[in-house]
DNA sequence: AAGTGGTCTAGACCACTTC
DNA sequence: AAGTGGTCTAGACCACTTT
């Protein structure tokens, strides 16, 4: 995986602030320092910059400095286009994965037309797996990857990561992804497996691209009502849509 | 208001897909057209095509060119940083607003102190909003505004909006805020208030800061369940954090 | 080979904050 | 006046897609 300068010096701030070199509530280095420090040109500090500032790790003040801010910590389930093992392990969790289905279908499950109907007839893996964070039922994950772009998917791949496998098995670069939720009534049969008192769950539901715009996955996330969390950090829009 | 002549591109080319003189799933002129077209350097393009999209308005795709996306209209509520006037009027809703309490405030009330620990005690005022759409109500919007920063606020921006109020008539940046979706279980003063069938509602928790990184607002946004919908765009995280 | 976007550079000028 | 970030430029070289 290339990195670009302005990646590798993003990365590094990003690190510095974590292991607390620079601290929160102070000041980074200008960025006429920083150019000196990474020996590139200021341009290409200000792009690593723009992106920390647009992860909310930094604040850019005009005539001041560049402010670093207290980033709340990624909080489960879900923040920005994660795995749940890259969560579980950035949120250093006891999770564990049950996957309960994997199978090859020759077109889209009910559950997901009714869901997502402006999807057509396709063919692709459904993969139905339940997370676990300290023993305990707390997410189902409901997935529609479609064939023949994913062509094989090991039970392995769904153990641990499918994420894992499609980007470093696979080659396959995944880019983006469209979320809604949702609060849902749910059935019986969904409620006992994740043994919930009420009726009732939170849905993440997906729409997932590659670089190239392919939609590639569908999912459908359901959660324990009382566990889920969603930690969003947004800045003001200058551009109208 | 000024714009930057790359904030001019993007909103022009933002303003052409929504009028389809530019087309979804076809692409945008070339990088070196657009620099002719605009009559710019390359780099004042690309940072414009880069807003777009970090937006999900494009796909910027290598040897090929920018696609246009089908993006998913904002969906009721949130979305991003918006006030509820905002919204309101770009999804072309019949929006009410209605004003229950204004008061200025000598200390943080219980409701924040619950729901935000790590507040010290602060004036400032509260407003209490109760939001219709079509009639019915649906969302309780409780905003806690810090004085002296804000040192008055009449009824009419409350009854209008105080984003605008604050923007327009006393000049404060609103930059970013950090927001929190979780389901909670209400009292039946709110129950009512929202004439919900069960006592359980969404809450969106939120930080509001100004770009010199001052927190001005707290708010706490209690929504219907059933009407509750939250439409996200992410891209995927290069940088670990 | 030609066209596309991706990265980087060195320099310029501006606006704001601080002293 | 000096230091900070904000914007813009003209040019270079690279990687990928298409013909």
């Amino acid at each position: 995986m290339m990195q670009s300068k302005s990646e590798i010096i993003a990365q590094d701030i990003a690190a510095k602030v974590k292991h607390q070199q620079f601290k929160v509530n102070s000041f980074l280095p200008s960025e006429s320092e920083l150019t000196k420090l990474y020996g590139t040109s200021r341009e290409t500090v200000r792009k690593a910059l723009e992106e920390l500032n647009s992860l909310g790790l930094i604040q850019k003040i005009r005539g001041k400095g560049s402010l670093v801010l207290n980033l709340e910590q990624y909080s489960f389930p879900i923040s920005g286009i994660s795995s749940f093992a890259e969560l579980s392990q950035s949120l250093g969790m006891d999770a564990q994965t049950e996957v309960l289905t994997l199978a090859k279908m020759s077109s889209l499950p009910e559950l997901f037309k009714k869901k997502f109907p402006n999807e057509k007839q396709q063919k692709g893996f459904y993969v139905e797996r339940l997370r676990k964070i300290n023993g305990k039922p707390e997410i189902l994950d409901c997935d529609f990857l479609f064939t023949p772009l994913i062509n094989e998917l090991p039970l392995s791949a769904a153990q641990t990561s499918i994420y894992n496998y499609l980007e470093n098995e696979m080659g396959l670069e995944v880019s983006y992804a469209t979320k809604e939720i949702t609060v849902e009534k749910i059935d019986e049969n969904l409620q006992k497996k994740l043994n919930l008192k009420d009726k009732t769950a939170v849905l993440v539901a997906s729409h997932n691209y590659l670089s190239d715009a392919t939609l590639f996955q569908l999912t459908l996330s359901y959660h324990d009502p009382s566990k889920f969390k969603f930690v969003d950090f947004a800045r003001r829009q200058r551009i109208k849509l």
